[in-house]
DNA sequence: CACCATCACTTGCTTAATCAAGTGAAGAGT
DNA sequence: ACTCTTCACTTGATTAAGCAAGTGATGGTG
């Protein structure tokens, strides 16, 4: 057996890193009466709109029942908007929802960015960046070794 | 406002790597009957038992009832063993929990880290450790920034 | 034209986690 | 000795997500 320790070791911290990172993100978002996962869609409607639901739940690693759930959510407090377009519903953000992302923005991108800022240089996030590219786009296209 | 998007963007996608990877390692785990995060804490119990439940919730980054809960459930199927001592229960894996440990760990190590050892090279996960391990202990002791 | 398949989305059921209130055993203060 | 606090753990209620079956509109085929 090789030694995988390290790649093991490194896949632990990651996880407590970010299901940490979450909850406090989740927490800071609070005040925004957000949570992390509907800040994340939003900014991806914001930026892919008019998006449809799959294309969503693809982008932010959620099934499609979990992304319908959460846009009725989003829709009852007035954030986004699902038009019925052909067959397939366009999603879109309301002027409450531009304008709450407006204000959580800023603040949210700069918390998030602080976990990596506050320990890590310039550089190392850089390559850090771009491992992460590599090891996303990796991960989405793997699948299970056989039994 | 500084520029904040490559860490956010970093920290993005390291939560999809995360989610995505976890998912894929639940379902590779289904095998022996095991889930990711019980799979950790079984590690975590043969790593440093006798430990109370508190000491485990806290390294695994659960809060105390869901540890109680899954601590029901593993000792419902016979893995582990809780004694009541003194005023504290302490963990311990039983004879099936070593064994079921025992089969899963060398593919699930191997598993976990060919995540990173697909797209990385050796030098690339050393550094990712260092820095995953800076972030980790950094994220634990963050707190949130004043409103 | 009638039927069928497909696609995009919804919904019932289950699981797992959080939070906060509850329990029960130890030990401390008077 | 009796109450009070604390500690370690449990449990009820809620929330979020996954899976898989269901729905309803579109378009293709005999």
């Amino acid at each position: 057996m090789k030694n995988h320790t390290l790649g093991t070791l490194t896949w632990i911290r990651m996880m407590r890193f970010t299901t940490q990172s979450n909850q406090l993100s989740n927490e800071f978002l609070k005040r925004f009466d957000l949570t992390t996962a509907q800040f994340d869609v939003l900014i991806q409607i914001k930026t892919y709109a008019p998006i449809t639901q799959s294309q969503l739940a693809e982008k932010v690693t959620v099934t499609q029942g979990g992304m319908s759930r959460m846009l009725a959510r989003l829709e009852k407090e007035g954030l986004i908007e699902r038009k019925q377009n052909w067959k397939t519903k366009t999603i879109l953000l309301t002027a409450k929802g531009e304008q709450i992302l407006q204000a959580a923005t800023p603040s949210q991108l700069h918390f998030q960015s602080s976990f990596f800022e506050d320990v890590l240089t310039e550089e190392e996030i850089k390559s850090l960046y771009t491992m992460m590219t590599k090891l996303e786009k990796h991960s989405r296209a793997k699948h299970l070794p056989p039994v």
